[in-house]
DNA sequence: TTCAGATATGTAAGCGATTTCATTTATTCT
DNA sequence: AGAATAAATGAAATCGCTTACATATCTGAA
């Protein structure tokens, strides 16, 4: 007579379930499930068998009815604009990383800075019942993000909000774009360009106030005619240099919104036979990785956007798990490379 | 006597489920579910109650209960390196827009190029009960992918392979080296340097060979000396270039092994005092964006790596309707720009 | 030995949908 | 009007797991 805890002969159906493992093993389903989370004591007898039978049958747990029957899905939803934006792609790969090893995992979705896009992605991650939302900027409004965050806690990037369920993590645009202008002030340049970013983008808007601000700090006229609008990319940097070059206003520096448009600009500065940066020196914003490789290296202020995400994912899984974490962001950095240099006499 | 139909006063739980919708409008969970996938006729009566009630009380399917009903997530999983590579980003970006508007959401994760990585990610998917993996590279091993193909159906660039379940996807890297090389001797080179990719990676390997066989067709004796191995990144490429000119033999064009290096490459030869094109011609591999930014804009192999998305998107959301789709890629394309130049006698 | 108190294990009720099958209601035709 | 057929609806089982509760087994102290 054979004992009950003892493997038994059993027909094994092609979809391995915990209840086919349990079976096997000889154990009911509630003990693998502790085995599998851990949740309560096992024998050891129980747990070998249990953890032999689930290797032999390749047993992967479902989990789909684990999140069903957990009301918890160990997943996050990544709210981005574009999943191959050179400047996000850090701050995703942050999040990724912070995640790892916590068993959580990320879904990203693209809104593409289109406000309805990303109501309807919204929509989609939490149909997919995240534990929790990573806004990285984008278009929502802030009442939005209030009255998601009323279904799920969320994190967002690029403002400053506060609320229950919400934690905000934002760069500092002003200061950076302040010291990027600073900077070429200190270097004795007066007539300096400014070439912006979208008119409606929070970041944009920000970079062009600290802009302005450094140059009144320094007593130098604010001079409208110095500055062009770009779109954050680098055809457009290439047409507002363009556009400033034709209107004759002399200038001895640039402050670009973003490093996608300082690579434009760069590129349009040598195809008018204007050297950078002794004719003209360029400033940048973001730092992306590649920018250290432009020719020349570009100078720029560097933002934290993997600790961004590192520690918009962090914050999360705190907020998420109910403890308290203090999320907060290393200030902007001037990055001097030789895309910008003193102004000669 | 109140009709049986009519909305009914009732109290409604925090959680808002299809049978809460259903009580409150005043029908069977079977009905609400018939509207909501529309399998089924209802009557025009039912189904205006249902819509209006589900949309007073922001009733949102639960994904996670759907897909263990259906045995079907609309899902997909997509394994990539790391998430914020330029160059596999574009597939990414590519797969994304190639699955909107299907209802199918894509699921990223990354193998950093690491097998166990990889593996794990792998299981995650497939714990998650993805509809189909994309497997773009990696270094999973055409076993396991057979392997794992008996789980899902799976799509898989960068090598082929047939087999049941399995679509792969290739661009010819061969031929793209071929291309780029033969045309630097087109242009006259006959000392053409190339800073090769890692020596396991099978794109790097396989235009490691296309250079060399157009050296061959050309008559061109192959110099080992001209060989210098990086890992397909810029700083990579910084070393390789510096390594070759330390070892003083002489060559007039560099064939990178890809973009990223191919920058590492025209900014090191800056910092020498070489210039480009005109003592060195540069000729790189991907087409990333912003090659067409660097100073010189790099001449490079364009793949079609977004359109690679693309399709291996497509492919599979046809192989997991049991569609039969012919996925094939474009040609490998040479984009001549100012890097490379005709050599002067 | 025996019994109280742990410790280990099992039973069964959810979790929130879908779907088969049976039943009710509405049409159509004679 | 009544039978036969089609259309609409509902009841209940199911998907694969977790977990509260009940039960069985094992300790060691009396």
């Amino acid at each position: 007579m054979p004992h009950n805890s003892d493997p038994v002969e059993i027909d094994i159906p092609e979809n391995v379930t915990l209840e086919v493992v349990a079976r096997v093993a000889g154990v009911s389903p509630a003990t693998v499930s502790r085995i599998l989370n851990g949740t309560a004591r096992v024998s050891d007898r129980k747990r070998t068998a249990v953890l032999s039978t689930i290797k032999r049958l390749n047993y992967r747990p479902n989990a789909l009815a684990r999140g069903l029957a957990q009301g918890r899905t160990n997943s996050i939803g990544v709210l981005t604009q574009d999943i191959a934006s050179p400047f996000y792609g850090e701050a995703l790969r942050g999040v990724e990383d912070a995640l790892a090893g916590t068993g959580m995992i990320p879904l990203f979705a693209s809104g593409h800075w289109n406000l309805q896009d990303e109501v309807e992605r919204m929509e989609h991650l939490l149909s997919r019942r995240v534990d929790g939302v990573i806004v990285l900027t984008g278009k929502l409004s802030d009442a939005q993000i209030l009255d998601y965050a009323n279904t799920v806690p969320i994190v967002v990037t690029g403002r400053q909000l506060t609320g229950p369920n919400v934690i905000s993590l934002s760069v500092d645009n002003f200061l950076g774009a302040q010291m990027a202008t600073q900077h070429l002030i200190d270097w004795g340049h007066t007539r300096i360009a400014h070439v912006a970013g979208p008119a409606d983008h929070i970041d944009a808007i920000n970079r062009l106030r600290g802009y302005r601000q450094a140059l009144e700090d320094a007593g130098i006229p604010f001079d409208p005619d110095l500055v062009a609008h770009a779109d954050f990319h680098e055809p457009g940097g290439v047409l507002a240099i363009n556009q400033l070059l034709a209107s004759r206003r002399s200038f001895t520096a640039v402050f670009a919104s973003n490093d996608q448009s300082a690579y434009g600009i760069q590129l349009a500065l040598s195809r008018h036979g204007i050297r950078v940066p002794d004719d003209i020196s360029v400033v940048g914003f973001d730092d992306l990785l590649v920018s250290s490789y432009m020719v020349p290296p570009l100078t720029t202020i560097r933002q934290p956007v993997n600790e961004m995400g590192v520690a918009a994912a962090k914050a999360l899984v705190a907020m998420i798990n109910g403890i308290a974490y203090d999320a907060s962001l290393p200030a902007p950095e001037l990055i001097v490379r030789a895309s910008s240099r003193l102004l000669r006499r």
